[in-house]
RNA sequence: GGUUCCGUAGCUCAGUUGGAUAGAGCAACAGCCUUCUAAGCUGUGGGUCGCGCGUUCGAAUCGCGCCGGGAUCACCA
């Protein structure tokens, strides 16, 4: 919508230089841009680069060209040259219809058809021996904003998670387990299951460390006893074992993984988070060995004395990289060539995107590295790792073993419980029925939590400070709801049928309304923004900047009590519209909207 | 050390393919509730865009070199 009458401005000027100039100018090297508020006008057009072709000053260019467009293209009714930035407005008229036609659009900005391209997003990818934590939080949200985004944008998504269930961390876990858990179960704990294998993981942790100190009192270098202390002997036995699949030990692994995905549901749940199809390493780990093992007889890969598995990198800038152990059991990336295979042969995507920190920036070079240029999978080609920054504390790193971990259930308890006493003592629930109160300090307290992550450019570390992340004020999804609430309450008193409203008398728009107007209209472009750079923060900083906008609108002067009927519901249009922008973008956010509050 | 990402107000962050006088929120200060919900609005103060050089009509943005910080360079996942 909003690039509709870009592209249509940017082709009469494409027209006007070979008309008047005999010259081709490429679409894409002419700029427009939204004009800045202190200047008049709705477009701004950079004209420096014509000065080429037409041999005149830019000011003089801007003029012309001003002249030819006022002429040409009926939408535009007037022009302004200011040092070489030719300003161009808009009949009210192109405005009024940009509101006419959306007013009963409640898809407003989102595609809604699959026009674009199959794509499978991986996200959150668990290990199972340990409960979520803050940066799986932001891990989370940010893979199920990006699909909602892509989705919105028009491509087939398809949302999947890859659960890394064996390993040598879970083997401790379950290690730790048998020896001292005297078969704890969630239920004679009453610990949430993931929380009790956590419990667990952190037993061995301690455990293996005073083997390694006993280790080293009598003599041993601390190097040698890490690798020699009989508990974790014992469990790199466990991982052999289960990978030949002793029942004993499978039987095991199978129970407390339960105990896992039931406490990771919960979490997800919670969350908010969903997911089509969920892979389980266990499953796609022995792909990832034949694809090794193919490629060691067609000469891809080395193999060494202790039988172990190398892919040579060092011609490509990186270095040689283990995929089989000596032992013939898998490593990480073994499986991850196997899932990525198993994940173009069930959906033969155009892109692969993992949503992964950017501490594995490296694990995933070398992933695409062997898969497309070493294996030769065109497929491969449409890997795309979606980095993200680590998550700080102002206390600094987060540290299982230093007990700094924020825990990702407690978290979110903790947001709800500080929007209820909030939302308390304001008193805005004093109607609400217990259902609806509870209902609202969840949408709250997510809310506040999602938009605090979110809002951050993926790429950047961010730092999470507990108590700014619980403001109810400012840039917050609260402020953004708060906001949605007061329209939705306005529409509400107005009674207002926008079935029939869709004329408007389009000389009574003002500046005001303007400014909004121009906002909403970007928004389709948002979204495409967004998408392209998979960046959710695109959509909260595009959210909050309308949400700013209207509340300036909002309080300028009584709605239902302007008495000019045509202004009033040109008014109440505008404020229908933003409510769906502001309701539509929340939604790409994975954040739900009160409709009172 | 190699590779890579980041560095914008006291703090947390925006800043579009290079565009006009670099913007918000928080914190501070001053106003606004008999006026559709004050989780709000209006205003004030606060900047060597890490530093330097280069590219050009024009640089927070692009290039090179420094400085500072993170990540990674595992038979962990």
């Amino acid at each position: 919508m909003s690039t509709y009458i870009t592209e249509n401005i940017k082709q009469n000027i494409q027209e006007y230089f070979t008309s008047q100039y005999q010259a081709n100018i490429a679409i894409e090297k002419i700029v427009i841009q939204k004009t800045k508020s202190d200047f008049e006008g709705d477009f701004t057009i950079v004209c420096f680069s014509f000065t080429p072709i037409t041999k005149k000053s830019p000011d003089i260019s801007a003029n012309e060209l001003g002249e030819y467009l006022v002429e040409k293209n009926r939408l535009v009714v007037k022009y302004n040259v200011i040092k070489g930035f030719l300003n161009i407005t808009l009949s009210l008229s192109y405005w009024s219809d940009f509101i006419s036609s959306n007013l009963s659009n409640l898809k407003f900005g989102l595609k809604t058809e699959n026009s674009k391209g199959r794509i499978v997003i991986e996200y959150s990818s668990p290990n199972t021996n340990k409960p979520l934590h803050l940066g799986h939080v932001r891990n989370n949200l940010l893979g199920h904003s990006v699909a909602s985004i892509l989705k919105a944008d028009g491509f087939d998504v398809k949302k999947v998670n890859l659960i890394n269930d064996r390993g040598i961390h879970i083997c401790k876990s379950m290690l730790a387990w048998m020896k001292w858990g005297n078969q704890e179960t969630p239920e004679s704990s009453g610990l949430k299951g993931d929380h009790l294998i956590g419990k667990y993981y952190v037993i061995f942790d301690q455990k293996y460390k005073e083997q390694i100190k006993e280790l080293v009192a009598t003599g041993m270098v601390q190097e040698v006893a890490e690798k020699q202390a009989p508990l974790l002997i014992e469990a790199q036995e466990m991982l052999l074992k289960w990978e030949h699949n002793d029942p004993e030990v499978r039987r095991i692994w199978e129970l407390l993984n339960s105990w896992v995905y039931d406490g990771f549901e919960f979490t997800y749940k919670q969350m908010g988070i969903s997911f089509d199809k969920i892979y389980y390493e266990s499953n796609t780990y022995s792909l990832g060995k034949s694809l090794v093992e193919d490629g060691l007889k067609k000469g891809i890969f080395n193999q060494r004395e202790d039988h172990s598995v190398w892919a040579d990198l060092t011609n490509d800038g990186l270095d040689e990289k283990l995929l089989l152990r000596g032992d013939g059991t898998s490593v990480y990336m073994t499986q991850d060539l196997g899932t990525a295979q198993l994940r173009n042969d069930d959906y033969s995507p155009e892109k692969m995107i993992y949503v992964v920190g950017n501490e594995q920036n490296y694990h995933f070079d070398v992933l695409k590295l062997i898969l497309h240029k070493k294996l030769g999978y065109e497929w491969a080609g449409g890997i795309h790792h979606l980095s993200y920054g680590m998550v700080e504390l102002p206390s600094g790193k987060m540290k299982s073993r230093e007990g700094t971990v924020v825990d990702a259930d407690e978290l979110m308890l903790a947001m709800i419980e500080e929007a209820k006493l909030q939302t308390i003592e304001k008193g805005k629930t004093d109607q609400f029925s217990p259902q609806e109160a509870t209902e609202l300090y969840r949408m709250i307290g997510l809310g506040a939590l999602k938009y605090f992550i979110l809002k951050v450019d993926p790429m950047k570390n961010m730092m999470f400070n507990p108590e700014q992340s619980i403001e109810l004020t400012g840039n917050t999804a609260p402020f953004i709801q708060y906001t949605h609430a007061r329209i939705c309450s306005l529409l509400e008193k107005s009674g207002v049928d926008f079935t029939i409203l869709h004329h408007y008398e389009s000389s009574k728009l003002e500046s005001a309304e303007l400014a909004i107007i121009r906002q909403l209209h970007e928004y389709p472009s948002i979204i495409t923004e967004a998408s392209a750079n998979y960046s959710p923060a695109v959509i909260a900083n595009y959210a909050f900047e309308l949400v700013k906008m209207y509340n300036s609108f909002y309080q300028e002067k009584p709605i239902l009590k302007e008495e000019d009927q045509e202004k009033k519901n040109i008014r109440l249009a505008i404020s229908q519209i933003t409510r769906i922008a502001i309701r539509n973008s929340m939604f790409l956010l994975g954040i739900d909207v009160p409709s009172k509050m």
